[in-house]
RNA sequence: GGGCGUUUAGCUCAGUUGGCUAGAGCAUCUCGUUUACACCGAGAGGGUCGGGGGUUCGAGUCCCUCAACGCCCA
């Protein structure tokens, strides 16, 4: 970086300083990670990828300035710090925003059309009218449209991480929808799949009609949702009733068995025996413990499948499948072949309805014919949803692609627990989120999406005679092939002409889960295996992974298993987890609610280094509130900074002066309380505590401008009562190295005014400059420095401002006679800092007196002031 | 129902292994144009540290218990 020494200006400001610095920066290469560095030397970040489709708000603004105040220390500690940003852009979220925006959606069965051109922008046609209808298109079309958006949010993003000063290294930029992410996830599935660590099951998985799309059990939400309990009139082999209350007659087509609790005396003597159900069908009694006996009439019916206990009993029970619910969430037309008579007749009325239409139908067939007793019940209680949908989810058989995870394997389980006993979580009590996520898994990782903007599964299948695919052998690539589309590659041995051809090939239709690609960032962003690139040992395993503790159960968790598997290692050692941005009412912000706030405005009011410390004032992992007010402390802060630092350079202070010895008392005191703050922010830091560093340092700096700096004025000018050409020189050192230090340790949290205030004495960027030293600034000092002495005569000139503002005067007052009351241990220490003290504060003749102050304070004063003019 | 976290001045929060006469900032009030700063400075008022019990010479800090709020998982 070029030479500055530019001097202060008459007016400092921080008005300006983000488009000054960001520039310089990147010319300067200030961030830029050495690619030649070993791996001790390395301090590598796995940074989240935001989801770009989604609206900038206060919370990206708040965690990635946690990272960046981490990566800034790591930096001037020495370390090449490797710190790149992903954009992800890949999967739902994009998608949603797509077909929002231009207004079509995807239909994979269409050609794609060169040139096609989309019916809206913004969500509005061409007429400006909101648009009611999506137009479909091919999926290569909508693909095209995905990466036209994500290119402009990403800029937005981008130009937001730039103006609030990251340090990031924009030259390692990745997106998890590029080539490389593509190859990358696809040969980490190949390698899973080689391995036996990734299976495919046709089996009942929970199922989004919406999205049309099967889910993962991390993307579960309960929602408390109203329903109903209805009685329906079982009968047992003897005719006799049997009541059995259920939230879902509608299911009773797919009914099963009746199932009853081992331990309840009124069932345990029925095991096996036929239960008719109102529609006429037998089904068996069946004993299982998950039978609740307290619940209803203790018995409940097994329909395929109405949530994930029907599934366990089908399982272990051993159950035929009777499934009436399609894809489309809708009866469907393939009748369980048990159904005769008046039952079939009641199930045709259903077909291709609606699950909410199907009971009403069927509650009204069964009523009328006896099979229902009494009204229904209301009542509420949880149903399963995916996270982003609006719809409960419901349970479709299919053929899914899964990633084992220990959810279905003790062993896997006890191993991936115990890395996460090998990651340093910040702060530690969210270890207990993964740990308690881990253990409570009931199914391994369901990664394949029925979806389009994705990661496609890089696999086909033959074809055999009739048409029908083997799925049992897949055909996949050879991993120098990859990124592939099955749908439009072709595997080896086959030509273009046999897709889907008796005895060719098909491809999976399955696009990956996003997480089953974000779980590998730090494979993708340290180019593991990538061409002739040697970055990933350099890099990997990451010192850091920041993150939000939403997250923990999907994206951190599905790093490590991928690790686990792949590297036989922890992804990173460490993890820190930041909390939740609330509004300032303390409620989570959220689109839906309304109450997101934007970033932009607040960093221009207040500039970005106000708004990063009001980021870094938050404790690691809490949830914060959002806060105006804390902004303007950090604005005042900076200009303190500029203010303060004006000051002292241009009293004559610079680089020399630091070389002076400091001779003066209450100097060492400043100079060793600065040692020691070192020394606790630096242990600050590295246990990633920024927020501890940061009240250390502001506390010491107010105690620096308001009290050290006013008690030394005089001498510095050179003007003290008893002037010194030493005690002059040993004041410009002291402030020379306490601007210097103060600056350093600031550096993270105002990147801006910090680099602005270094530009005016010294050369290169603050932000390759050295962590400072405790031990340099201690035999500056001198050992025997008693820091004490700056306490004592900061609490002396509070007691002798008091009397001039409660008697409404000017600090300019003189006082003609001060009398001290101070105890023996802290006499020397007054009298050290006396003559500081009384040229500061006007005193014209001095008394002290050797005695425990009354009041319980350490020091006592009474003053005489001058008359009034 | 299980796990985790939070509860300290009107508000937002610090208080590391028990030693504090319990702090900071904001807000409030009263002053002050002092050669860095009015995007400022000085000073003041304001708290039975959620309730109860215990350990200890000493508890905001440790133990037990209860309560409220929040998050995660059933």
């Amino acid at each position: 970086m070029q030479k500055h020494g530019s001097g202060a200006p008459a007016k400092a400001s921080l008005d300006g300083l983000e488009e000054k610095w960001d520039p310089l920066w990147t010319e300067g290469a200030v961030y830029e990670f050495d690619r030649s560095a070993h791996r001790a030397d390395v301090f590598s970040i796995d940074t989240p990828p935001p989801t770009v489709s989604g609206s900038l708000h206060v919370g990206h603004i708040f965690s990635y300035a946690h990272t960046d105040l981490i990566a800034r220390y790591q930096r001037m500690t020495g370390k090449n710090v490797f710190y790149p940003m992903g954009w992800d852009d890949n999967g739902l979220p994009t998608e949603r925003r797509v077909q929002n925006y231009f207004g079509v959606r995807c239909d994979p069965s269409l050609p794609y059309q060169p040139g096609f051109q989309p019916p809206a922008k913004e969500g509005l046609d061409v007429n400006g009218k909101k648009l009611k209808q999506q137009v479909p298109i091919s999926r290569p079309n909508f693909i095209e449209l995905c990466n036209q958006l994500v290119e402009v949010d990403e800029k937005a993003f981008e130009d937001l991480f730039r103006h609030l000063g990251l340090s990031v290294d924009w030259s390692l930029l990745y997106e998890t929808i590029s080539d490389k992410a593509r190859r990358i996830s696809q040969k980490a599935f190949l390698r899973n799949l080689a391995n036996g660590q990734a299976y495919q099951q046709e089996a009942p998985s929970l199922w989004d009609v919406t999205f049309q799309t099967a889910v993962a059990q991390a993307e579960l939400k309960d929602v408390e949702r109203p329903s109903a309990y209805h009685t329906l009139r079982f009968r047992r082999p003897d005719g006799s009733d049997l009541l059995i209350d259920t939230t879902r007659p509608e299911l009773l087509p797919a009914c099963v068995a009746v199932v009853a609790n081992p331990a309840d005396d009124r069932f345990q003597d029925m095991d096996g025996q036929m239960i008719t159900t109102p529609l006429g069908v037998q089904v068996p009694l069946r004993l299982h413990e998950l039978a609740d006996p307290e619940k209803g009439t203790g018995i409940a019916m097994i329909c395929t499948f109405g949530d994930t206990t029907d599934v366990t009993w089908w399982r272990e029970l051993n159950l035929p499948s009777r499934a009436v619910i399609n894809r489309a969430g809708r009866f469907t037309d393939e009748v369980p072949d048990v159904l005769t008579g008046p039952g079939l007749a009641i199930y045709q009325e259903m077909i291709g309805k609606t699950v909410h239409t199907g009971k009403e139908i069927l509650v009204k067939a069964l009523t009328d014919a006896g099979g229902i007793v009494g009204e229904p019940r209301p009542m509420t209680h949880p149903v399963k949803f995916f996270e982003k949908g609006d719809k409960p989810l419901e349970i479709v058989s299919s053929r899914q692609w899964y990633i084992r995870n220990g959810g279905r394997d003790s062993d896997i389980n006890a191993q991936l627990v115990k890395r996460g006993e090998e990651i340093n979580f910040h702060p530690p009590y969210m270890r207990a989120r993964y740990k308690n996520w881990v253990e409570g898994l009931n199914g391994d990782w369901l990664i394949s999406r029925q979806r389009f903007f994705g990661v496609p599964i890089p696999l086909w299948y033959r074809l055999d005679a009739a048409g029908e695919p083997l799925y049992k052998d897949p055909l996949s690539p050879p991993e120098t092939a990859l990124p592939i589309d099955p749908s439009v590659d072709v595997p080896d041995g086959f030509t273009p002409d046999q897709r889907g051809k008796a005895g060719g090939f098909m491809a999976d239709p399955d696009v990956m889960d996003t997480w089953a690609t974000s779980s590998l960032t730090p494979q993708i962003a340290g180019d593991w295996e990538e061409g002739t690139s040697d970055l990933f040992h350099r890099v990997f395993p990451f010192d850091m992974r920041p993150q939000g503790h939403d997250i923990i159960r999907t994206w951190l968790f599905s790093t490590v298993v991928r690790a686990h598997f792949e590297h036989n290692s922890v992804p990173w050692t460490n993890a820190a987890i930041s909390g939740w941005i609330l509004d300032p009412d303390r409620k989570k912000m959220s689109k839906s609610v309304g109450n997101v706030v934007v970033p932009t405005e607040s960093l221009e009011t207040y500039g970005s280094d106000a708004v990063r410390y009001w980021a870094a004032s938050a404790r690691p992992g809490t949830d914060t509130a959002f806060d105006e007010s804390q902004m303007k402390v950090g604005r005042r802060l900076a200009i303190k900074l500029l203010n303060a630092s004006k000051f002292a350079l241009g009293m004559g202070v610079d680089i020399d002066a630091m070389n002076q010895p400091v001779t003066e008392a209450l100097d060492r005191a400043l100079v060793i309380r600065l040692s020691r703050l070192v020394t606790e922010c630096t242990e600050a830091f590295d246990g990633y505590d920024y927020a501890r560093a940061l009240e250390r340092t502001e506390s010491l700096f107010w105690a620096f401008t308001d009290d050290y700096i006013e008690l030394v004025k005089n001498r510095a000018y050179g003007q003290a009562t008893v002037a010194s050409a030493d005690g002059t020189s040993s004041a410009h050192a002291t402030l020379a190295i306490t601007l210097d230090t103060l600056l350093r340790l600031l550096a993270p949290f105002l990147p801006f005014a910090t680099e602005e205030v270094w530009s005016w004495w010294r050369d290169g960027s603050i932000h390759q400059a050295p962590w400072p030293r405790a031990d340099t600034l201690l035999s500056k000092a001198g050992a025997d420095a008693d820091p004490e002495i700056l306490t004592v005569a900061g609490i002396a000139l509070t007691e002798l401002r008091r009397p001039k503002t409660e008697a409404k005067r000017s600090l300019k007052t003189r006082i003609t006679d001060a009398r001290f009351t101070v105890a023996d241990t802290d006499r020397v220490r007054l009298d050290a800092a006396l003559p500081d003290l009384t040229d500061s504060a006007l005193i014209d003749t001095v008394d002290i007196r050797i005695a425990e102050p009354e009041g319980g304070g350490r020091i006592a004063v009474t003053v005489a002031l001058e008359p009034e003019a």
